[in-house]
Parts: structure tokens; sequence; C-alpha cells
DNA sequence: AACGGTTACGAGAAACGTAAGCATT
DNA sequence: AATGCTTACGTTTCTCGTAACCGTT
């Protein structure tokens, strides 16, 4: 079925006769009529009332028209999401690395709302969310930087967040001796953690950012980790002390080169509240 | 635009490949995608990323075939009303003769239920419906049949409602030398009210059964109508008695010949509770 | 090399406009 | 006689299948 010829039956229940709708529709009155007579053929039932002239609707024809006026309805919503814009449009599948999808999900979403894009979201390592960037189970990614990006992929930088010491107040004095709270070692911000630290006295790994910080407000041991995820759960207890010069997270929005998303990836990042101007690589 | 891409689409995206979407579809992969080329012309974007085998829909593409799938859903229900059966199929503008609406309606909505047709309704005297079932403007009328029928309507016997007569029991003796309230004589059942009852003493002439009944339930006088208005109104202060000798209303389902409902008029005569057998004529 | 998709090309189908024809008003 | 729709017919445009071709895996 062609929606073509729905609108031509919905202009003519309009209009209320061939000639005029033929008129409006830029149309002759033979192809409009053969158009009809198609259509009543396609759908098996008599959709006009010919004994009379104008020819009428019949009732199965009114009924069918409303009908139509719902598909055409959905046709143009179909056709607004293909409409061109700046605007970032489609469904999209994003990764977002666990240890920054708690602090960045609220934002991004508010920023997408009344968008027409929408997200299906999942949340895992950096190393795994990267490789299905490139394998294209999804569509892009929030990761931590911290090997080189595998080639095939192409990065833009979302923030910066310096690492910073969290010790509760009572140890900050003689932090060295207390127990090191280490993040995962083998992910993302656990890497760039393992290689700024050395080899503290005391280390307990732990995989929740949330619960680390539990600990150190507990008075339980220091850590060293990005200022944001310690600001989030900071006490009036914990101190936080400048953290090893220069070690901060990247964290970057990759995407596969080449891909649908590559070229508007930039109103992507947008929704992370990073302007066109701050894309600059360090 | 054509549905039948849009099938297309929505089975490439189930299947995730051409050549498997095409079996499926009994057609050429050629053919497949020549279509899914073309209605990316038409909508003017991308829905496949075709630099990987198989090629993988797009964001947008994904958006796509969600609201394509609403199109089709729409269109399912369109063709859905098309499909021939027995039953009622359509959007029917019936006209009801007053004096009948306010007894037929409920039992017809009723039967209507759950069927494929629905309805426009207008009450109005016989005459009046009778016009407009004749020039179109109502597919069907319910009519009281006073006169003959006009030339090019055809009609079908709904009900015979003899007519009785209905008195307070206080004055039942002497009835005649009560006032007659008569129903308005240019109507269906007024006319045949008139032609049965000659010339009663004293006449008071109203446009409302239900009036009437008050009437003559307060022992204001007598009147003469069909048994079922009679009935609905009764009390235990009023009784019926005989009225003339085979006086009775016919009440009639209307059709203009040769309309499309013409054919399907049983199918509506149905629903006032009127089984095939009962369509002889008198 | 196998698989998946695209392109070129010719055959058949479909849609349109012109113009003549027919029915209703 | 005028209006409103249909039909016949030639032209143009679409759509498809065959088959050769190209890129990915």
């Amino acid at each position: 079925m062609q929606t073509r010829s729905l609108r031509t039956l919905v202009k003519v229940a309009q209009v209320g006769s061939f000639v005029g709708a033929a008129e409006q529709l830029g149309m002759t009155l033979s192809a409009l009529s053969m158009q009809m007579k198609a259509l009543e053929a396609e759908l098996g039932v008599a959709l006009f009332d010919r004994s009379v002239r104008p020819s009428r609707l019949t009732p199965v024809g009114r009924s069918v028209v409303a009908e139509a006026e719902g598909v055409l309805g959905r046709e143009e919503r179909l056709l607004e999401i293909c409409r061109p814009g700046d605007d970032l449009v489609g469904s999209f599948k994003l990764g977002f690395v666990s240890t920054a999808a708690v602090r960045l999900l609220p934002g991004f979403l508010q920023a997408a709302r009344g968008g027409r894009a929408t997200f299906a979201l999942e949340t895992g390592l950096s190393a795994v969310i990267q490789e299905k960037v490139l394998t294209g189970q999804l569509d892009a990614g929030v990761v931590t930087n911290a090997d080189g990006l595998p080639e095939g992929l192409s990065a833009r930088l979302l923030r910066r967040e310096p690492f910073v010491f969290a010790v509760h107040r009572d140890v900050a004095d003689d932090m060295e001796r207390q127990t090191f709270f280490h993040f995962m070692p083998g992910t993302g911000i656990g890497k760039l953690i393992a290689g700024a630290m050395g080899s503290p006295r005391d280390v307990v790994v732990l995989d929740n950012l949330e619960a680390i910080m539990e600990c150190v407000c507990a008075g339980l041991g220091y850590t060293l980790m990005p200022v944001p995820d310690v600001e989030r759960y900071l006490t009036d207890d914990v101190v936080m002390l400048p953290g090893p010069e220069g070690l901060q997270r990247r964290l970057e929005l990759v995407v596969r080169k080449g891909s649908a998303l590559a070229r508007r990836e930039k109103a992507l990042a947008r929704l992370f509240g990073v302007l066109a101007a701050e894309n600059a690589a360090p």
C-alpha cells in the first residue's frame, strides 16, 4: 500500500469531490480516479458510492478514511525523525564506564530530554566498552583513557579529573602508615592509580568507589581517586590532599572511526556539557 | 512512501541481514537492496552502516524501524476493517424517529458493541429522516411508516406495535368524556392516531410521549399510543384498553435502494433484534 | 575462497496525462 | 447543457530478476 493513495483518499473526503481534490493535489482527475479505483481493489471494499454525483464515501469508506489518517499520522512521525537538523537523532546504544556512570548519567539524561534521540545504556569496564564500540555492539562509549586508544576508535575529551588523596583528618599526619584502599588495578582508573602509587605498605583492593569512601570516612585508611568522586562522598571528617603531580583521569567519548555517529559525535558530546571549543588534545 | 519498503526494513532489522530477509520475503537480494536504497533516498537518511558485512542499522535506522512498526500497525488496523465478513463494517449515519429512539437506542447500541461498525446518530421526524436517507445525508433511518414509502427507498419491518388507549382507572368508565391527549398529528404516529380517532370532544396536542403519559397518570385525560410507550410510563393508576382494531405502528428500517448499505441491510436489522426470518412483508 | 551487498541492464508492470465517453444533475 | 467521473491509449517511470562486480570476513 502506498501512503500517497491514503493521502488522496483523505483529501477527497475533506473536499467532497474528486475534481476538487485533484486540483488541490495538482493531479489529473483521471489519475485520481484510477488511484482510488486501485485502492478499492487493493482493500477489496467499495470506498465510494458512485451512483451519485459527486460520489460519496460509503460507511466503510468513512471508517477507512479515519484509519488512513492514523496511518498518515504515524508516517508523519517517521518522517519527523528523518528531518535534517543540528540535533542528535536516532536510537543510540551507549556504554558508560561504571565509575563514571553514577555521576554522569543524571546530567546526561537531563540534557537529552526533549531531544529526538533515545538511548539504551549499559555500564562496564572501559576495556569492555571500547571493545563493544569497536565491534559495533555499542554506538559510543564513555571510558577512562588509561592505555592508548585501539586503532579504529576516535576519542573526544569530556572531562579531566585530577586525582587527590582522601583521608580521615585524625590520621592525615601519618597517612603513609595507614591502609591504602586501592580501586581495582585492572580497570581504567585502577591502572592510573597503580602507576602512580608504587607499593604502599598495606593495601586493600575494592571494586566500589562508594565502599572505599565509606571506609575512609570511618577512619580505616586513605585512598587516591578523582576529585568529583571524593567530593561525592565527602564528610566533615575527611580531608583532601593533593595527589601526585599531573595525575588525572581523562574521561573520553569514544566512537568507531567512520561510523554513522562519527560525524555527529560533537552533538553527542554536547549532551555531556562539553562545548565545541573544548575538544583540543592535551 | 510504500509500506512494503517499511515491511522490508523491519524484516531486515529482525533477521539482521539483507540476504536472510530477502529469502524470507521471497525476493531477490538485488531487489531488496534497491528497495532499501530508495527508502534511504526518500527519507534522506542513512539507515544502514554499510562499512561492515552484514550491514547494520544506524542509530537513526533503529528509530526509523521503531516508527515503521507503528505505521505498519496502523496499516494492519486499516486492512482489518476491510477484511470480508458477515458482520457490519463501517461508520454509519443513522436517523431515529424521536418517538422510537428512547426505547430502541439502548438495545441497539448494546447489540452493536464489539462489532466493527461505528455509528453517528440523530433523531427527528420520520419524514425528515426519510428525506435525509434519500439524499444520502443518512445511511439508514428507523421511521414510523405512515404514508407510503418514497420511491427510491426500501424498507424492512423492525417492529409492529399495536395501539392501545391509556387512561386513569378512576375515569376509565366514561373515557370519551375526558380530554384526549393527541401526539402531534403531523408526525408518523400522529397521522396514524389522527386517522383512527375521528374528532374527540376535547383535544390537547403535545409533542412528547412522556409528558402525555404524565398527564394521563395524573388523571387529566386519556391517550392512544403504541403499547411499548404506554408500558414504559405505566403506573398502577393507569389501565390499558384495546385500541382500534388493527391499528398498529410499523417501525421500519429504511435505506436508499442501490446504496452500499442496501445489501448489508439485513446485518443492520439484526442489531435491532430482528432475525432473518422475520422479514416477510405484511 | 566464501559471504554479503551493489551495480548495470533489459523485460514487464504500474502510473500518469490527454482525450473521448458516459452518467448524474 | 453542465458537471463529475470513468475509460482507452500512448508515454514515462518504477520495479524486478539476471548476472557481473566489489568489499568484507
